[in-house]
RNA sequence: GGGCGGUUAACUCAGCGGCAGAGUGCCACCUUCACACGGUGGAAGUCACAGGUUCAAAUCCUGUACCGCCCA
């Protein structure tokens, strides 16, 4: 495509596809191997495997890579790595949902074939959610593309798990967890999710074995009458006068005939219920912790199916909610059901599959994490990692300092089995991170490796080191960790960072990184989280396919203000799809206009040619790239990338364009025409620099059509902020803010579109006559003006129309006359000066007020109080002009 | 119950001690030659409420209301 077919409106498809496939082949995103420029890394959060992009990815990942293109622009080594998370529950529930359309399950097949069907499965499906960054633009090094169940990660995990068992750090036991009876796996306490349900306070009496002073029974509150079944104790709070005497005593649980014990402990409340709980050791958190300070046996009355097993009696075989109907009917029939009371629980369920998780009392691995968290905490306190922003320091240590031990172990079959070998003969656990054949104690050769495999996260805590080649010693280590910054969501702070963090600090010695960004949640119009489930999900593919990924991209930039949720609404794209085609015919005006010769166009720009509007323009520019660099480095990409579209909009286009438009003609000579090009594509080239981080796309295929072009834009150096000339820019805001009156004394007095003017300035100040004259041109050109004069004082014109101009922190002003014989709404023009002297006399007084207050003038800065004193000095110029005008206008009518 | 955040133009949001801002939408005029996914101009706000601190509060403090999130 050449310059001359540049199309009329921006067509992203094509220019998407093209550019995203050239980035990947030409390996664009692969640090120089060798390189002695400074290192920036990232990894990126490993999207789960079976995902498909949503905005939270298409938000992070932006970022990301705009953080990556920036940097690699200013010269950095950049390594951004990205990769994929196998998502252990999450996937064997897909294969599994496959297997039983085939009407097959995972016991049929057996766990190696299972296993090889996963890995089938991510073969085939398992990119998705690559392809669809790599559409976004993400500048990755695709070479890099590390899974969490590669060879070199799992090593990782054996080292990692081995040594922390031998270190005491991870041990196995008897507790209690929380367990989905569908995914038939432990859960740890971060992936259950609580919800506030409506549910009922069913009260039990239990009979007491022998009456005690009058006492028959107790009555007990649940929430979960089936669990009674597995009831140890009745529980009350030793200093409850009403139920001081029966500790020690005997009740029978009804339905069983079992006895158990009325025992004191001090956690039950004497407020809640009846004052009197049972104790359920096997189904209940709390509950086990009172069973273990009291002796008490665990009675596990469910199976691995939340359905009761065979210590349930006559419910053997129900469902855990059949059975606890069954049981309130048949204690409501023995008259031991007194009343049910209506409540609001919390509820917890699988967030893998929303099944209501039951608590269980199970054998599974732990890591003792307390060891771990304390250097963890030290290190966010003493700086060595900052969240940005940085309130979520106090999310991060309010869950540090109340963690509980991590159960590791799931009873599933897809993700890294736990190298642990039980002996059959002597019961010893080998724990190595490589198979062996023999038992370490016995020396037997009857183990075999324990069943479970290692939660998800557990590799990913790794992640940062893991994938740069640890337990080996590599280059790749040595260079890029600890990584520059990690970028994420607040949700996964518990999941993730911390975890990263600790296990960074105990394997590396380090932090794996040292700021943690924490990005927006997008939320939909009315700030709920989308889901599927609620239907409010956005797109971004289908947004991307709609609008362009840059202008996704850009919106998903502008919105992303820290410490804030996004609430995206639609139509914010399509805003940034014009912002797109704005540029692309900034384009496609600047091609027509530069004429033919690259090397003019290339040439080194020379100071002494450039006048006032290119000097604004420059000027502008500097202000830019200062501007959006200092954002960026803040990750204030809103502030950044609001920066980029007012200098290229409403500073380039609106007004430079528009300046230069006869110059490009040739209109005002040959020097003119050359220098005005060149400023043009120096800005515009710099504009695109500055953009391209934010909207990759468009701005390289831009790149490439304008004269004196790099290779690639991504590889270009970062624009340096040249000089400011406040001398001409301050000018030519001036000249801008005359033109800017006469446009609206023709619109107020609505002169045709086509239809010249002319003009009479009176400015008292000698330098600003100078400069609107020096300036005449422009203001006939953008003013559409023929005649203009200039005067410092002297009859105002008859039969005009006025408006005050200039003024700005204190400069002088203007004012500006416009005639118009015959033309003139007497009526219209006294309404529109009374109301701008209305406007004016409020602030006068309210700066008035300001300045005779003793107390301002005496403790006010002395800047803040000279900069009101000139302000009310030229207010009182301004309204002594206005109604001068006035008093002129009743003259003229007479 | 504990904690965090929010409440600014019709909508979506910046600003967070010193003249209340942007984008979108709205109104009027304009198919002028980069762009109608455009241009020019305009209207639009008791900065949730009540106290307080300060010379000065949208901004800091306290409380209230409503909304959202996190943790029990």
């Amino acid at each position: 495509m050449d310059e001359k077919t540049l199309s009329k409106t921006y067509e992203p498809k094509e220019v998407e596809e093209r550019w995203s496939r050239h980035w990947i082949e030409s390996k664009a995103g692969t640090p120089e191997p060798g390189s002695n420029k400074p290192a920036f890394s990232m990894v990126i959060p490993p999207p789960n495997i079976t995902g498909a992009l949503h905005l939270g990815h298409a938000l992070n990942s932006t970022l990301q890579d705009i953080l990556a293109r920036y940097k690699r622009m200013k010269g950095y080594n950049v390594l951004w790595l990205p990769g994929i998370d196998h998502a252990g529950i999450a996937t064997q529930n897909v294969v599994e949902r496959q297997l039983a359309e085939e009407g097959l399950t995972r016991h049929k097949i057996g766990r190696d074939e299972f296993v090889k069907r996963v890995w089938q499965w991510k073969e085939a499906s398992g990119g998705t959610i690559i392809s669809q960054l790599k559409r976004l633009g993400a500048s990755c090094d695709w070479t890099r593309l590390r899974f969490t169940m590669d060879e070199g990660l799992s090593r990782a995990v054996r080292e990692v798990f081995t040594r922390l068992y031998k270190e005491g750090l991870i041990y196995r036991g008897d507790y209690i967890i929380n367990w989905c009876p569908r995914c038939h796996t432990a859960l740890s306490d971060l992936e259950v999710n609580f919800e506030e349900t409506d549910g009922s306070l069913w009260y039990m009496e239990y009979p007491l074995k022998e009456p005690v002073e009058g006492m028959k029974g107790l009555t007990v509150a649940t929430t979960r009458p089936e669990t009674m079944l597995g009831d140890t104790a009745v529980a009350v709070n030793p200093n409850d006068e009403r139920y001081k005497g029966l500790i020690g005593k005997m009740l029978i649980l009804p339905l069983t005939g079992r006895e158990i014990p009325v025992i004191g402990d001090d956690s039950v409340s004497a407020e809640f219920g009846t004052g009197a709980v049972k104790i359920t050791p096997a189904h209940d958190f709390n509950d086990f912790e009172v069973s273990k300070r009291h002796n008490l046996p665990a009675l596990n009355v469910m199976d691995e199916n939340g359905r009761m097993n065979e210590n349930a009696g006559r419910f053997a075989g129900l469902d855990r909610f059949e059975a606890r109907k069954r049981i309130v009917e048949e204690l409501q029939a023995a008259g031991l059901m007194p009343k049910i009371d209506k409540y609001k629980l919390m509820l917890g369920s699988c967030y893998r599959c929303s099944t209501v998780v039951e608590p269980r009392l199970s054998k599974q691995w732990f890591v003792k994490v307390g060891p771990l968290a304390a250097p963890a905490i030290k290190a966010v306190e003493a700086g060595e990692i900052r969240f940005v922003p940085k309130g979520w320091e106090n999310t991060y240590f309010d869950w540090m300092r109340n963690i509980r031990d991590w159960c590791i172990s799931r009873q599933i079959w897809w993700g890294h089995r736990i190298p642990a070998w039980h002996c059959k003969d002597c019961g010893h656990i080998t724990v190595s991170t490589v198979d062996p054949d023999v038992c370490e104690r016995c020396g037997k050769k009857n183990i075999a490796q324990d069943n479970d495999v290692l939660d998800t996260w557990f590799s990913s805590a790794l992640w940062p080191f893991s994938t740069l080649g640890w337990p080996d010693d590599t280059k790749e280590l040595k260079v890029f960790y600890p990584t520059s910054v990690l970028s994420t969501s607040f949700d996964i702070i518990f999941f993730w960072v911390a975890r990263m963090i600790m296990m960074g600090l105990k394997f590396m010695d380090s932090p794996p990184f040292r700021e943690v960004y924490i990005h927006a949640l997008i939320r939909d119009a009315q700030g709920q989280k989308m889901s599927k489930s609620k239907g409010n999900v956005i797109d971004p593919l289908v947004m991307m396919e709609k609008y362009g990924t840059d202008a996704l991209r850009f919106t998903l930039a502008v919105l992303a203000a820290q410490g804030r949720d996004i609430k995206l609404a639609e139509d914010r794209i399509s805003g940034y799809r014009n912002f797109c085609n704005k540029i692309w015919n900034l384009a496609r005006f600047t091609l027509m206009n530069i004429g033919d010769g690259p090397d003019q166009a290339t040439a080194p720009l020379d100071e002494s040619t450039l006048n006032m509007a290119d000097k604004w323009i420059l000027s502008r520019r500097s202000v830019c790239i200062k501007e959006v660099s200092e954002a960026i480095d803040g990750y204030k990409f809103d502030e950044a990338a609001r920066a980029l579209y007012r200098f290229v909009w409403h500073e380039l286009c609106d007004w430079y364009v528009e300046l230069i438009k006869q110059d490009l003609k040739g209109e005002r000579g040959p020097e003119r025409k050359e220098t005005s090009a060149k400023v043009l594509v120096e800005v515009f080239k710099d504009a695109l620099k500055m953009l391209h981080p934010f909207m990759p796309f468009i701005t390289e295929e831009l790149y490439g059509y304008l004269p004196g072009a790099g290779e690639a834009l991504h590889k270009e150096q970062y624009p340096v902020e040249g000089g400011l000339y406040n001398k001409e820019a301050a000018e030519m805001e001036e000249v801008m803010d005359v033109i800017r009156a006469i446009r609206n004394i023709r619109t107020e007095m609505n002169i045709a579109q086509d239809a010249k003017t002319d003009c009479v300035c009176f400015a008292a100040d000698h330098d600003l006559r100078e400069t609107i004259a020096r300036n005449a041109e422009y203001i006939k050109q953008l003013a559409k003006v023929k005649g203009l004069d200039v005067k410092e004082a002297g009859e105002r014109p008859r039969n005009a129309v006025s408006a005050i101009a200039g003024g700005a922190e204190g400069r002088p002003r203007v004012e500006v006359y416009v005639p118009l014989a015959g033309l003139i709404d007497f009526e219209a023009e006294m309404k529109k000066l009374r109301k701008e002297l209305e406007k004016t006399l409020v602030e006068y007084d309210s700066v008035e007020k300001k300045l005779s207050n003793e107390a301002f003038v005496a403790r006010a800065p002395k800047d803040v109080v000279e900069k009101d004193r000139a302000r009310l000095a030229g207010l009182l110029e301004k309204k002594a002009k206005i109604e001068t005008g006035l008093e002129r206008i009743r003259d003229l009518k007479g």
